[in-house]
RNA sequence: GGGCAUGUGGCGUAAUUUGGAUAGCGCAUCGGGCUUCGGACCCGAGGGUUGCGGGUUCAAAUCCCGUCAUGCCCGCCA
């Protein structure tokens, strides 16, 4: 689809610059076209001030002599200028019948193409496989996706990742807490583990339990003893508990990478041997690194600043006793990523059937190979604590000469969620109410309590209905925010159905179907109206809105914005409300004029129900 | 000590990357709208020295310098 604003925009932008060159001006470069002019006119341009800055005129005359020279331009009504601004208003009729005819024809899943169908895998939420997902989680699932979604709908070939970190010292703890009792699962296997892990790690300063923790430790580490194995099929469980509560979101995965494999297939080693041919990483022979795989940072020309205030300028990634840290997996995992380790898992599915009817693969010790991988981004969904082995993983890419790979890891930081007391730490235990089930339970109930007296349907459609609009405001209400801030969690800001919300978008959209639907009349006939009696000022606000649609997403998509979304859903719904409330559409129209209504309010839903998909909101027809 | 991020009406936020006109929106408050196409709605009012101080510019929430506050990171944890 076409993108009326820069379409617009542009030939404006042309019409512009040869007026100025025929008055003796040289504006090329510098003209900046406003999409939307806030003050007067549908578009401005600040050219004038720029012209007037290095002729010594006055902007005003500028503009006005610009104005003046300017011919027809297709869209345009008119050229005004005030305060040195040049203000173009649009012909309102033409305009809109090229936004609407524009959108209802329009291919809606594929917005834009500027992925170029280019493979990129998303890495989220990677949440350790010990506990429920809280709403720190929450946050980064919603997050990954819907900027999935977006690279979507921009024509990205997108994969949906998931690391999955069953080793190390937390997994430790809840292995060693859940051998130690006998009970059976009393609830849901995350909330239960999650308990006894955080149960269990209350004891860890107590005298001798880090002795036998670090005992239990090694046995699960050589790979091949019961502990090994009853270690992967606690977080399998658990991990299958966390993809419940992911598919209750309406998220699901392609490919799940289990840290255990990456140290089974030996990644890690086929890893440390091209960064040492690289020289990147040392094994020193003597002092205080002996024995250990480091990397240098004093050796590396132009270090970034991330590490301009780190004491020692080493960073060991082997330890001494042969184990990886956690940096050293992570570059092996990038290196699979992006195709530098040919075949190096076997995939096998995890879950058979999600939400979208596909399998969730996951890396094991058998299956069969499989294409995921082999990307040229990476976007990693991981919060801003993080910053410093991300910079350092780019850089180890950049010191192996592959600035391509570093360039195409991307950290997607977001800001951490905070509780209003205390901190929301799974070691300490994860009270219900901060769960991503907990909030999802509540936020169900309030709805289905405002849906009770409010629509005429059975028990069934109630429940599935109370429960997308549950969702909705829990989904909106997280992604309104921008990703680098942090939030302070609660369950009041959260649960809001009103005003600047998800179910106030849903019910705009609902709305607007009740509309066509009760017209009777064909998308055809609307089609085929007379749009050009739409003229009155809700009509084109809304039509100015729509006319963003594209712009917006393409934008969101670049800069991994979601917030972009949902503001722009929310300008959406309000323009459409506005429309709604000033302009009959069934009753008291014209025959005409009611054809052509009915035409943008069809245009306003496609716009509405494509942004929704982006947020991962259902688009009910009634609530 | 160093690095990074954040700071906008009572509360929550948008615009900051790419400097443009009167800083947009929601909640709350106050006042209206005969719930007649669905009131999860609409209209209006009050509420802001964009943390603070300088600088650049015709123009600064936005760029630069300084400063304060808060948070995170700088580990042979992950």
């Amino acid at each position: 689809m076409e993108s009326p604003y820069l379409s617009v925009s542009r030939k404006i932008a042309s019409y512009v610059e040869s007026a100025a060159k025929s008055l003796g001006y040289d504006a090329a470069g510098s003209i900046d076209m406003m999409a939307i002019s806030k003050a007067s006119g549908d578009m401005s341009c600040s050219v004038a001030f720029k012209i007037s800055k290095s002729k010594g005129e006055k902007p005003d005359e500028v503009a006005d002599k610009i104005a003046k020279a300017m011919g027809n331009v297709a869209y345009v009504k008119s050229v005004s200028t005030e305060n040195g601004y040049l203000n173009f208003h649009l012909d309102r009729s033409a305009f809109s019948e090229f936004v609407i005819r524009n959108i209802i024809n329009a291919d809606m899943a594929k917005v834009s193409d500027i992925g170029g169908n280019k493979k990129i895998l998303i890495e989220y939420p990677s949440a350790n496989p010990m506990h429920p997902i809280h709403v720190g989680h929450l946050r980064n699932m919603l997050i990954g996706n819907s900027v999935a979604a977006l690279h979507d709908i921009c024509g990205y070939n997108v994969e949906r990742g998931d690391y999955i970190e069953d080793l190390g010292l937390q997994m430790v703890i809840a292995i060693w807490g859940y051998l130690g009792q006998n009970n059976k699962p009393d609830k849901k296997f995350d909330h239960w583990l999650g308990d006894i892990y955080a149960t269990t790690n209350g004891m860890v300063e107590e005298p001798g339990f880090r002795d036998k923790i670090s005992e239990l430790a090694k046995k699960i580490e050589q790979g091949d003893t019961v502990e090994t194995v009853i270690a992967r099929e606690l977080a399998e469980k658990c991990v299958r508990a966390q993809y419940e509560t992911a598919a209750s979101y309406g998220c699901y995965h392609d490919v799940l990478i289990w840290e255990s494999d990456i140290v089974r297939e030996r990644l890690v080693e086929k890893a440390m041997d091209m960064l040492t041919d690289k020289g990147f990483v040392l094994r020193p022979n003597d002092g205080e690194y002996k024995g250990c795989t480091i990397i240098d940072l004093k050796s590396v020309k132009d270090l970034p600043s991330e590490f301009a205030g780190l004491k020692e300028k080493v960073k060991v990634i082997i330890r001494k006793d042969g184990t990886p840290t956690y940096v050293a997996k992570d570059i092996a995992f990038h290196m699979w990523k992006f195709g530098m380790l040919e075949d190096a898992f076997k995939y096998s599915a995890f879950i058979d059937k999600q939400i979208n009817g596909k399998p969730a693969y996951a890396s094991g010790k058998s299956g069969m190979h499989m294409d995921f991988g082999h990307v040229s981004e990476a976007i990693n969904i991981i919060d801003v604590s993080q910053n410093y082995p991300q910079a350092l993983l780019r850089l180890a890419f950049r010191q192996m000469g592959r600035d391509d790979i570093a360039n195409g890891i991307r950290h997607l930081s977001y800001g951490r969620v905070e509780l209003e007391k205390g901190t929301l730490a799974a070691r300490k235990g994860i009270s219900m109410e901060n769960t991503a089930d907990g909030l999802l339970q509540e936020s169900f109930e309030r709805a289905r309590g405002l849906i009770r007296d409010r629509l005429k349907l059975g028990e069934e459609e109630q429940e599935s209905v109370a429960r997308s609009v549950a969702l909705s405001a829990i989904k909106f209400a997280f992604l309104k925010i921008a990703t680098e801030k942090w939030i302070t969690f609660s369950w009041k800001r959260v649960l809001t159905f009103e005003g600047d919300s998800g179910p106030y978008c849903q019910y705009m959209n609902a709305r607007s179907t009740r509309l066509i639907e009760d017209s009777g009349i064909n998308v055809k006939d609307m089609l085929n109206s007379n749009i050009a009696l739409l003229s009155s000022d809700t009509e084109f606000n809304l039509v100015k809105a729509i006319a963003r649609l594209k712009d917006v997403i393409e934008k969101a998509c670049v800069e991994y914005r979601p917030n972009l979304v949902t503001e722009y859903a929310k300008d959406l719904a309000f323009a459409f409300s506005r429309f709604y409330e000033t302009m009959p559409i069934l009753k008291g129209s014209s025959p005409e004029e009611k054809k052509a209504r009915l035409a943008l309010v069809f245009a306003f839903r496609s716009a509405m129900r494509t942004s929704l998909g982006i947020l991962g909101i259902d688009a009910l027809d009634r609530m």
